[in-house]
DNA sequence: CGGCATCTTGAAAGAATTCAAGGCTTGTGG
DNA sequence: CCACAAGCCTTGAATTCTTTCAAGATGCCG
């Protein structure tokens, strides 16, 4: 197992050519401009992560779990959700190659949400600017106001807008523009992926019913927006007239 | 009206002992621990507001509006929604007393939002410690990313959940822990207030239509947990055996 | 090649929405 | 202070949609 991990972890590396040892500095990481878009010209902010990778299904934290620190999805996909006290399921988030999570903890030393991997993933922890005793680093609660900043102003966008086929076409889309390749078939771009998580998990993301998802894709299908294999999925560019 | 708006600072100030003066520092101010919750012991950030009035109706930003900064809302209510592109109007939040809101908007120059006050209102306005060449105040954007922090941990617990009745009556409570005042009728504690809004921004908030919320309500007044009348509403602790 | 979880589809039941119309509040102006 | 008008609230009935229930198909991992 500690064998299949290590095997997990250079594969993934070679393949993101992300580097394979802890504390690595943000500044001199490739992924610099992806996991921080935010920051601006002349900002000077000094990050030094710890990596680390967590296999598919595995959690990254539960409830009442001690607070370490926020966290960027490097590769793969979490899924956050908590367990309402009936029982059900809601996910608040998927997060995906570059997306911050764990901001919502920063305030409390217990956690309060289940962060589960949906794939075999690799992380970077973010030093917590707000933990008693913590090493200050210039400018980082800065960065993370402005990050946070970013997250409220995009993250209410994706709720369900009544339509389930619309919804889901929203999210596919933005899914898409995270873990999708860009290719060409019949001179039609077209955005290809393979979705890490379940109908049903969509469907407690949106609030819709499992069932509900299936036909919403369907649906998709049938209007030629979308192609469909399973979790495999094209993403089709609506064909256009020449301009 | 200016007389109009004069008069009704005074009475607001008089009711709920605020300064009626620009340029307040919140650690004089009475209602600190309200607009503040999260500053720890030790905590000497020193912050400066800039008070100001809205009347009921007008707006505190629309789209394209230039960002001043953050705004606590000291009294009255503030809805915070956006309209899509088919034209329909999204209530995102409804700000009450001591509620921040444009964090969303720290990092843009122009909002992309509607604020409009749905009463007469009174707000601080906090500088923004993201906007270039703003005089910095130190541990500001600690305080600002720790509030971010419980926004994000609470404000999305409030979506809609399934069945409107439920959704409803938590939405109630929630409006009646900000402006509600508690009494005992009967001997049963009781919780009055005046909503700020309608029937119809309640369902855009929500997700519902404007009569499945009155339904709603209908239903939690034959379950006797509140009283109605048009926006004069009381929510009623439901009577325990004694213990 | 199983075995299990996931996905898909159909039919029936249940809910919210829509459409329509009447009653009630509230704020304004006389 | 009263009357009026506009907006808001309420209710009913029909429609539309999602959900639920059930069962079969598919895909995936060991």
């Amino acid at each position: 197992m500690r064998a299949a991990i290590n095997v997990f972890m250079v594969a993934v590396s070679r393949r993101t050519a992300f580097p394979p040892h802890h504390g690595v500095e943000c500044r001199r990481c490739p992924c610099q401009s992806r996991c921080w878009p935010d920051a601006g010209a002349g900002d000077e902010t000094q990050i030094e992560v710890g990596q680390f990778a967590v296999r598919s299904g595995d959690f990254l934290w539960r409830p009442a779990d001690a607070v370490a620190g926020p966290v960027i999805v490097h590769s793969g996909c979490v899924m956050v959700y908590r367990v309402s006290s009936t029982g059900d399921e809601d996910v608040l988030q998927f997060a995906l190659p570059g997306d911050l999570i764990g901001l919502e903890a920063l305030a409390s030393s217990r956690h309060a949400l289940h962060a589960r991997a949906l794939d075999d993933v690799l992380c970077c922890r973010i030093p917590n600017p707000l933990a008693d005793g913590a090493t200050q680093i210039p400018g980082l609660s800065r960065r993370l106001l402005l990050r946070a900043s970013n997250i409220l102003a995009h993250d209410r966008f994706r709720a369900r807008h009544g339509d389930p086929t619309g919804s889901v076409l929203e999210f596919l889309r933005h899914v898409g523009q995270h873990l999708g390749r860009v290719g060409t078939i019949d001179g039609r771009r077209q955005v290809q992926m393979r979705l890490p998580m379940s109908r049903l998990d969509i469907g407690r993301y949106l609030g819709f019913a499992e069932e509900t998802v299936c036909r919403a894709i369907r649906r998709l299908e049938e209007q030629g927006l979308v192609e469909v294999r399973g979790r495999q999925l094209s993403l089709l560019e609506p064909a256009r007239r020449a301009s």
